[in-house]
DNA sequence: AATTTAGTGAACCAGTTGGTTCACTATAGG
DNA sequence: CCTATAGTGAACCAACTGGTTCACTAAATT
């Protein structure tokens, strides 16, 4: 009798809390990646999400902070340096990781870069450096520090190159980088300048 | 008497075709530095501009052909490549002339090419990129050529490096990079690169 | 001088936006 | 079961957009 009552049970419909959120994020990064940054609207995130704009500003209080709230949650954190690991093979574990953080999701990440320097100021653009940009050269700069003799004054610039590079490729209109294409800014640049030391 | 009539004939008021046409791009290229790529509109253009949308209208069919109209108009052509310089003075001037292009009316070149970056596809970031960024690379590899041993197979990637980093310096939240960080890159980088071979 | 051309300013259109509010109600918790 | 909470869907608002049209008229051309 009771297992019949189960059976018979209404499947529940809305979602709540969590769930609810992880839609909400999921259209966001999707929409970033289809439409862009600048096209995206609240009112689309809403409707991807299957749910209303009410639903959006109960938790957020504008697009910005959605948009970035979104971000924080699909940004994984970068790899940390492997101590037993190569230089090149650390290099290329950071490089694929800024590769794959910008790139994968349609580009979101990138898009969301990208509109927010053609923004300025910009929160969003400090926030994005700071998350993705700043730790992926910081790791490559430990990198150098352990394995080369790359003096101090010189290591943020090499440690920029690597990741302008991925951006470069972009904005020229590319996707994102193969892994061959990042090994040869490995193998091509970055060590070149390492051993010139 | 005659004098006396030339001293009151009326001052002509309304501008037209070239005076007015200069003066709608020197408002796009000023909307586009100060709200952006993606807040410029054709009203706020026209405002600035002192005219009206028909006037626009009447000239460019839409809003993406008149801003890039406007870029090409700004864009200034990359200087040649200087046979009697050294290399160092070569790379120098093609990457000032980068930095002076895309940064200078208040980085409207920059603001238009990271917007089309954020757009998929776009036709201006193919129009951005073969009228600024090709033709820089292809001078820096042209001084690599004449200057260097770097194999053909080598010059793209380290013609790219200098665009690159200039162009990752300012998504990175800097401004036009000062004439100091333009002889980093070109002594910290550069260089090197092409001795390493 | 008469005619043509292009500039002006205003009005118009449909569409869209970010943000707000509301009545209803599913869902969770007591 | 009752109460509180949060989700739903709709409606609303002011503002703005790209693009169009129009009557008038300054300016150029014939």
């Amino acid at each position: 009798m009771e297992a019949s009552a189960e059976v018979s049970a209404p499947v529940a419909s809305r979602r709540r809390g969590e769930a609810l959120r992880r839609a909400i994020f999921d259209a966001v990064i999707e929409q970033l990646g289809s439409v862009g940054y600048a096209k995206l609207s609240t009112n689309r995130v809403a409707a991807a999400a299957g749910t209303g704009k009410a639903a959006l500003y109960r938790r957020w209080s504008n697009k910005e902070e959605l948009v970035r709230d979104a971000l924080l949650d699909l940004l994984p954190e970068p790899p940390r340096v492997d101590l037993s690991a190569s230089l090149r093979d650390g290099l290329l574990a950071q490089l694929t990781y800024l590769n794959s953080t910008l790139f994968d999701s349609k580009g979101a990440a990138f898009q969301a870069f990208a509109a927010a320097a053609a923004d300025q100021p910009s929160e969003l653009r400090a926030f994005l450096h700071e998350t993705v940009s700043v730790p992926c050269q910081e790791r490559i700069a430990e990198l150098l520090r352990l394995h080369t003799a790359v003096p101090d004054k010189d290591r943020p610039l090499i440690a920029a190159a690597g990741p302008a590079m991925l951006m470069y490729h972009c904005m020229s209109g590319s996707l994102k980088s193969t892994d061959t294409q990042i090994e040869a800014v490995v193998d091509g640049l970055l060590l070149p300048l390492c051993r010139e030391r």
